[in-house]
RNA sequence: CGACACCGGAUUUU
DNA sequence: AAAATCCGGTGTCG
């Protein structure tokens, strides 16, 4: 059981910083809390990768239950996933799907891990609402996204 | 130049009580510590019905200036009320607006005196931070809050 | 039209 | 430190 969360203080404006975190328990040193990668600093970007760091520090054996309470994610990872393969990655509207690159990423894992029989579970959680690891995962988004930005060229200037 | 504010000890909760509070000046008769009517004792139910009384008490023809320090009070009846309007009085997600009757009744007096070429002016001030209208303003709204309720049946039991 | 987030702002309170 | 009252905006999709 893991649960993951994105933030981007600033969502929609010039500027806007994204977090990921991922909460797997107390003290857990798989517990991530770090700066969005990549020019696009946006909330579905964080709450996309969060789930895809998720993924990737659990073996590939071990079943796992995945709670966010991003319903455009988990939508994306296991609603509309199969016909944008059909359609080439275009939208009802025609128009090319945002934020393939980590929707494909994460469906990838998700394959892998099926051909092997694990089971990965995604699970709607409602945010902001009393619920423990969504709270403690929603605090190491917040902290990650107060963390310099990954694109410096300069190594501490 | 007149200072209103809302009171509602237990905002929130059940049993909460609202007050509001209007400051023309010192001793001024106009002066008004009053428990909020209605079912809904809200904080901003509160802060419009201040503004209200302070409208209701000055004549059609005195230019006034209204200094309150909610943010909320001040966009609903110049910023967001226009477009509320237009959407029928829907919220930006489609939701019904909240405290309408109040705003409306609001506007129907700015628009009344603004007909007859009467200035108003709503400004904003930072609560408690030692304005002193402000703070009488407040000592008004949280007595007001103290008042039994309004929509009691028996007179003095 | 619907859904879930992300954010910004101001207050009211405990 | 944490909750409730209220709003607008963007991110994204069907």
């Amino acid at each position: 059981m893991v649960y993951t969360d994105g933030a981007a203080p600033g969502n929609g404006k010039a500027g806007a910083c994204g977090g990921v975190g991922v909460w797997f328990g107390a003290d857990d040193p798989r517990n991530v809390s770090e700066r969005l990668a990549g020019p696009l600093q946006t909330n579905q970007r964080a709450e996309l990768t969060a789930i895809l760091r998720a993924l990737q520090l659990v073996n590939l054996d071990s079943p796992i239950e995945i709670r966010t309470d991003s319903q455009y994610s988990i939508d994306c990872v296991t609603k509309w996933y199969a016909s944008w393969v059909k359609k080439g990655w275009k939208t009802a509207g025609g128009t090319p799907v945002k934020n393939a690159d980590l929707v494909k990423a994460i469906r990838d894992l998700m394959e892998n891990r099926e051909a092997k029989g694990t089971i990965t579970i995604l699970t709607k959680v409602v945010g902001h609402s009393g619920d423990y690891g969504n709270d403690q995962a929603d605090r190491l988004a917040v902290l990650g996204a107060q963390l310099p930005a990954l694109d410096e060229k300069g190594l501490g200037e």
